[in-house]
Order: structure tokens, then C-alpha cells, then sequence
RNA sequence: GCGGUAUUGGUGAAGUGGUUAACACACCGGUUUGUGGUACCGGCAUGCGUGGGUUCGAUCCCCACAUACCGCCCCA
């Protein structure tokens, strides 16, 4: 083969695009009636701005960037995530004025692009519906959100969700926090797996959820965040438990629970499940949080927001397994065509019952008439227009009703005139 | 980035160091004039991911590369 997609790409043929179509439509009507309004940013951007807002020793920016630098120069990454540029768009267009209602709402669907080894729900370019709602700092902001995310979810037929929550407190909890971890790790540091070795300068909040079972008798005793919060941190965190429980979403609180992102603080949220497409694994399929100092970081003024991520391929592969087969639509019209002068007259008829509103399908390889049934029959079309040397002549076509199996003539005129009428009776009658 | 497994037609696949690469499904055609199903008959990979090498000869052995899947890292 000479071409192949690139590593970690997927082609999406039409009967999965229908899946995905309908998913995208579900996904909309979830986001009117929270009103959130759709944004459509670039796929690419100034790599600064991923760099920046990821944070430079996440492992996005380190070794996970599409970056290149274009004819001008300029260094440009493709998007690894939603966030970054909408954040950029809600600055640059100035959303934070006050003609814009608060909290100010979007979401997006789109490719986001990140080089890694390709896996079952994992590529390289891969698919995201995400919303972001900027300022306001309320809890009841942050429960909205996740309450969001389950109607989502449920609403394109996906249950057995476990909601996974935790707070990284506000800068303050975190620099206290940060300086505990340590703490207690430094002593430890030749019992830990040669990776949270390296952790524990990058980032010590990773160790916190190692899988090495080296790690994981150190890691259980190790301090919890939610002991090193503000006041204002912690009651921010119970308020939003709080909302949860008055809304009935059951939650864990999970103080392990870290982020591959540095802006988030205070709420983060994981949504997970476990299903025979991940290999029976618990696997989250949407996850975000508050990421308070985001937009005055890109030069905004100090608006809040919290947001999330959905990949789609993962939903994607949940959805198909409750409903595998999608139905084909049914064809109202075949024509078949006998001759080439019949070719002709059949592109003019199916274009008039098109615009009647029906679907019609022809004939274009010249086959003979048991071949062209053949095809109708297999399209499940519901009535068959036959044109040969006859109807040509008589300027009619012979019109025959798959189900019953019943042919009448009727003139050309009329399928051309008033085909809704005649469908109806046609379609009625063999229904009878 | 590291480790492992795999790669035969449109699909599912069998197969062997040696001249015609099973079988099934799908598809196409035929079984006398322009009609759907079934049955029967016929057609359908000059090729076994790509490129090298070993060999008298490779789809089968060796190497490299590509891709897919699994695990690690990480993540949606």
C-alpha cells in the first residue's frame, strides 16, 4: 500500500460518522438548555500558549506537542487541548466585558493533537467536546459543571458512571502543600521506583497516584492535601460537596487525584467507567476543574473559570456497544433504467421526486434489470421505478411496490407533478 | 520514549522453503427476451505490510522500517 494514515489518525467512515453525528447532536441539545453557546477556535496556535498554560514540565509540553515552526517563523503547535485557546479567544475578544452575561458559557467539539504511543482510546489526533463558563467563583459553578457532565454522559446512553472529585485548594494550599509532600518523601527517597525518584523534583503531587507497588506503602501514608487547606480553599471544596449531595450525584473524594495540567486549582473532577470496550478497566472518560488565574495569566483581567474535557473516542467505543447497529436509512425510491436514453429520463425523474423531499437512487453501472432489483431490494427501497423502451414510448413509468410486489402504470407527468401524493397512496396501500 | 505480540484477497481466515496460495462470507455474472428470494453454475490475491538479505528457489528463515494491539510513562 503506498499511503497509510498517519500513526495514532483514524478514519471515520460513514456509518461511524452517523454515530458520531448523532452523539455531537445529543451532546448540543444538553448545552442549550444549559445555555452554553458553541466557539470555534484555530486547531493551531503560538506554541507559548500551550507551553505557558500547561505548565513547562508537563509532559504536553515536554514531549507531547505537535509543534512547527511555519514559513514565517513563528513557532505554532497544534492544540493539545481545548482550554488553552479558548481562554485566549474569551481575551482577545474581550467576553469579559459587560455587555457579555456572567458566567459566560461555550463549549467546542474538535480535534486536539498530541504525539504519544497510540492505544485502544488513545491517538494521536483524537477528538474532545469540552465547555468552559468564565467568571464566576461560585461552588454552585463547579457542581453545575459536573452536574453538566452527567446529564451529558446519560444523555447519549452512557450509566454506570463513578464521579471522582478532589480540591487543589488555591495557590497558597498548594505551595504549603507542595513543601509537605516533600518533606515527607525526601527520607524515603531510595525506596521510591526510580520513576517517582524523578517526580518527586518534577512534580510531587504525581508520586500520589504511582501505580508501582513499590510506591504504594509510602504513598498511603503520605500527608493529604486536605489537610493543608486555606480555610477560605476548604470551604470552597465543602460547598461544592454539598451542592453535589443536594443533587443527589454521588461522588468519591479522591485526595490522590492529580492533573496533567498546571492551571487547575481548587475543584477537580474525573468521570469514570468501566466497560467491556476498555477491557473491563475503569477508565475516565471526561475530566476537568476550576482554573482560577487562567485568564489573567494570558492578560485578561481576574475572571475565574472552570471547565472540562470529554474524549470522544472513548465515549464512542461506550456507545457503540449499547447500540452496535445503527439502521440504515431506508430508500423510498429506486429507478431502474434499461437504456441509456432510459439513464437519462431516470436523472430527471429522481431529481423531480428529490425535490419532493424523497430519496431516490439509480442505476449507473448499465446493468440489467435482475441486477438493478437486486441492488433495491438490498437498499430496502420502497417502491421501484422501472424505464425501458416501453415507458419511454408511453411516457410512463412502471411503478412497483417492493412489498407487495403490485406494478401500476402511471405517466410521467404526475411523478413529476405531484409525487407526494402518489407516494402516499402507493406507500399506504402496500402497507395494507 | 521503553518493552511485548501481530501483519495473507472487499471481509473472516487456512497454509507450505520449491512449479495452480485452501475454505467460507461478500460482491459480480449466468441458468434464453426487462423485475427482488432460494438453488445450481461460473468469476474474483501473478500476490502473502514495505525494503533489504540468506538460498538454486521465500509468503514461509534473518535484519531493518511501517502500522495495529497490549503493558509502562502519561492521559480524554
Amino acid at each position: 500500500m503506498k499511503y497509510q494514515k498517519p500513526k495514532g489518525t483514524a478514519d471515520i467512515l460513514p456509518a461511524a460518522a452517523e454515530q458520531w453525528d448523532t452523539v455531537e447532536a445529543k451532546s448540543r441539545e444538553v448545552f442549550r438548555r444549559y445555555r452554553y453557546g458553541e466557539i470555534r477556535v484555530p486547531l493551531f496556535e503560538s506554541y507559548d500558549l500551550y507551553a505557558r498554560s500547561s505548565g513547562d514540565t508537563s509532559d504536553i509540553v515536554t514531549k507531547e506537542m505537535y509543534d512547527f515552526d511555519d514559513k514565517g517563523g513563528r513557532h505554532m503547535a497544534l492544540r493539545p487541548e481545548g482550554t488553552a485557546g479558548v481562554v485566549r479567544a474569551y481575551v482577545e475578544n474581550k467576553l469579559y466585558g459587560p455587555e457579555y452575561p456572567k458566567p459566560y458559557r461555550v463549549y467546542y467539539m474538535g480535534p486536539m493533537f498530541r504525539y504519544e504511543r497510540p492505544q485502544s482510546g488513545r491517538q494521536r489526533e483524537f477528538h474532545q467536546i469540552g465547555v468552559e463558563a468564565f467568571g464566576s467563583e461560585s461552588p454552585l459553578l463547579d457542581a453545575e459543571t459536573i452536574q453538566l457532565g452527567v446529564d451529558l454522559l446519560h444523555n447519549v446512553g452512557v450509566h454506570g458512571l463513578r464521579i471522582a472529585i478532589n480540591t487543589l485548594g488555591d495557590p497558597e494550599t498548594r505551595t504549603a502543600y507542595h513543601h509537605a509532600l516533600v518533606d515527607y518523601f525526601k527520607p524515603h527517597l531510595s525506596e521510591l521506583s526510580a520513576d517517582s525518584q524523578v517526580r518527586l523534583e518534577k512534580n510531587p503531587l504525581r508520586i500520589l497516584d504511582s501505580k508501582d507497588p513499590q510506591d504504594k506503602p509510602l504513598v498511603a501514608d503520605a500527608p493529604s492535601i486536605l489537610d493543608y487547606l486555606t480555610p477560605a480553599a476548604a470551604a470552597h471544596f465543602q460547598a461544592v460537596k454539598d451542592a453535589l449531595d443536594q443533587l443527589h450525584i454521588a461522588y468519591t473524594v479522591d485526595h490522590t487525584m492529580v492533573r496533567g495540567l498546571d492551571y487547575y486549582n481548587h475543584t477537580i473532577f474525573e468521570i469514570m467507567t468501566s466497560s467491556p470496550a476498555f477491557g473491563n478497566k475503569e477508565l475516565t472518560v471526561l475530566a476537568g476543574g476550576r482554573y482560577d488565574g487562567l485568564v489573567e495569566q494570558f492578560g485578561g483581567p481576574a475572571v475565574p473559570g472552570v471547565g472540562f474535557g470529554l474524549g470522544v473516542e472513548r465515549l464512542m467505543l461506550l456507545v457503540q456497544e449499547n447500540e452496535p447497529a445503527p439502521t440504515p436509512a431506508p430508500l423510498n425510491v429506486y429507478i431502474a433504467a434499461l437504456s441509456e436514453k432510459a439513464g437519462i429520463q431516470a436523472l430527471v425523474l429522481a431529481h423531480a421526486i428529490r425535490e419532493a423531499g424523497y430519496t431516490v437512487d439509480m442505476d449507473f453501472l448499465n446493468r440489467k434489470a435482475k441486477g438493478q432489483f437486486k441492488t433495491a431490494n438490498r437498499e430496502n427501497a420502497q417502491l421501484v421505478i422501472t424505464l425501458g423502451d416501453d415507458e419511454l414510448a408511453n411516457q410512463q413509468a412502471s411503478i412497483k411496490q417492493m412489498a407487495t410486489g403490485k406494478q401500476i402504470q402511471v405517466p410521467f407527468t404526475t411523478v413529476t407533478g405531484d409525487f407526494q401524493r402518489l407516494y402516499a397512496d402507493l406507500v399506504e396501500e402496500g402497507n395494507n
